[in-house]
DNA sequence: AGTTTATAATAGTCAGAGAAAGTCAGAATC
DNA sequence: GATTCTGACTTTCTCTGACTATTATAAACT
C-alpha cells in the first residue's frame, strides 16, 4: 500500500468524491505535489482510471493544459440500459419501440434529439424494403445496437 | 484553465448573444482590454470562430477598421443537411455512411453521442437479417431519415 | 474642384518562444 | 516475471513581437 501509484490513485478518487464525479488537475502540479516525474501521473491514470473501470479521461496540452477525469455513472444509466437491452428480445414493433424511446427521454437516459434519431432509424417507413416477416427483427437489432453504443460513452 | 484565449472567446460569445448574432470589435481596443498583443485576437478568432464552428468573420484595416463576427443562423445547418440528404442517393455502404457521419461531427452538425447512435443504426452487423442486395438501400433510408429528423428541430 | 501624395490608423501574418501533456523504452522494485 | 517508476524526447496548444498590408484622411498639388 506504500506504492506511490496507489497513493496518487486514492488521492484522485478522494478528490472525485469531493467534487462529485469529476476532477480537473494539472499534471505537473500533481507530480510535484507527490514528488515524482510527471509521466508517473500518466501511468496512474492509464492503469487505474480506465474506461473498463468506469472513468472517462480527457486532456489538453499547451499553456493552461489539464487532465480531467470523470466517473461514469455506470450504475444508473449503464445498468438500466443493459437491463432494457436484454428485455427487448429479438423482435419489436414500431409502436413498442417508440414507447421505449419515449421512456428513455423521461428517465433522462437520452436527449430529445437522440430520441428523434432513434425513432427515425426504427420507423416502418425506413424498413419498407425489409421483408415483412423480418422487419421487427431488424428493428430490434437496430434499437439494441443504438442503446449499446451509449453504454460505452 | 486560466487560458487567455478561452476568456476572450467567452467574452466574444457573450457579446454575440447579447447582440443577437453578430458583433463588431476593434482589434487593438479588445487587445488592450485583455492586456495582450493584438495578434492574440487573431489567434482566438482563427481557432475558435471558424467556419466549421458556424461563424463568419469579416474585417477591415485602416482608420475605422474593425473585425466583425457573425454566427451563422441555424437554417444554414439545416440547409447543409438537406444538401447532404439529397446527395446520398438510394444506396450507401457502411464505410461511406461512416465517412458522412464523421463529417457531421466535424462540422458540428451532430454530437459525438449522436454520431455513435447513427453508426450503430447503420452498421452491417445490425442489418445482417436484411438480404444482401437490399442492405445498402435500407441503410440509405435509415441514414437519410435520421438526418431528416434533425432538420425538424 | 479634383487628383495625387503623405501620414496615421488599423488589421494580418508568421515564425519562434513558452507552457503544458503524451510516449516509450529501460531501470528499479516487489 | 510483473508492476512501478524515471527521464529523454515528442507533440500540441498558446502567446508574443517584429514585420507587412490595407484603408481613411489630411495635405499638397494641379
Amino acid at each position: 500500500m506504500a506504492r506511490l501509484s496507489d497513493i496518487i490513485e486514492n488521492f484522485l478518487k478522494g478528490l472525485i468524491i469531493e467534487e462529485e464525479g469529476a476532477v480537473e488537475i494539472q499534471r505537473n502540479e500533481l507530480a510535484s505535489k507527490f514528488n515524482c516525474v510527471p509521466s508517473q501521473i500518466n501511468y496512474v491514470i492509464s492503469t487505474r482510471f480506465t474506461a473498463e473501470k468506469g472513468y472517462y479521461v480527457e486532456s489538453r496540452r499547451g499553456g493552461g493544459g489539464y487532465i480531467s477525469i470523470k466517473r461514469l455513472n455506470l450504475d444508473s444509466a449503464g445498468d438500466y440500459l443493459m437491463h432494457i437491452i436484454t428485455s427487448i428480445g429479438d423482435r419489436i414493433t414500431q409502436f413498442t419501440s417508440e414507447v421505449f424511446i419515449n421512456n428513455f427521454v423521461d428517465y433522462n437516459i437520452i436527449e430529445v434529439r437522440e430520441a428523434m434519431i432513434m425513432k427515425a432509424a426504427t420507423s416502418d417507413k425506413v424498413l419498407a424494403d425489409v421483408p415483412t416477416e423480418k422487419r421487427d427483427d431488424v428493428r430490434a437489432a437496430i434499437l439494441k445496437n443504438m442503446l449499446m453504443s451509449l453504454t460505452v460513452l
